[in-house]
DNA sequence: GCCAACGTTGGC
DNA sequence: GCCAACGTTGGC
């Protein structure tokens, strides 16, 4: 079982948002990024552990404990020509963009980025790393107990 | 809104 | 295959 890490703009599919959909599940589309892509694709097994992240907002930091919930398949909006997300380059008989399906688990309280960058036991997380832009970031699981300890 | 950092694109 | 230009991310 692996632990990620992975963002999501409150504008765009907030923690609420996602315990009010049906089944508290949601397609993580949108992601044209090819290593988190990858990471998505290649790596993520149902039940993965997902720490929940609000990003680009007024408070940015963890809001909450998730997991992945069906396996990666074609993200659907890159064949919508009306979606942003929309990808001419991509077919259904080869799509380039896949998604995960994420299941909340638990909402908890806001462990913003200050508190994260804090605390010594943490500092080797990507999020922290100077640049990092990546939207899904794999966890180690000392990381990981270390902040579900701390919620 | 600013800006640093990084990924992608496309001409050559 | 290089690399400049451009677009995006995301904290502040």
């Amino acid at each position: 079982m692996r632990y990620w890490l992975m963002k999501s703009e409150p504008s765009d599919v907030s923690i609420d948002d996602l315990a009010a959909m049906s089944k508290q599940s949601v397609a993580w589309y949108g992601v044209r990024n090819y290593q988190a892509r990858n990471f998505m694709r290649d790596q993520m097994k149902v039940g993965d552990k997902v720490l929940f992240y609000h990003s680009s907002c007024a408070e940015p930091g963890i809001v909450g404990l998730a997991e992945v919930s069906v396996l990666a398949y074609p993200d659907a909006t890159q064949f919508d020509p009306k979606n942003k997300y929309f990808d001419p380059k991509a077919t259904p008989e080869n799509p380039r963009w896949f998604n995960v399906d994420v299941r909340l688990v638990k909402k908890t309280r806001l462990m913003p980025l200050a508190e994260i960058r804090g605390y010594p036991e943490l500092a080797n997380m990507r999020i922290l790393q100077k640049g990092n832009r990546l939207s899904i970031t794999p966890v180690d699981p000392a990381e990981y107990a270390f902040i579900v300890k701390h919620l």
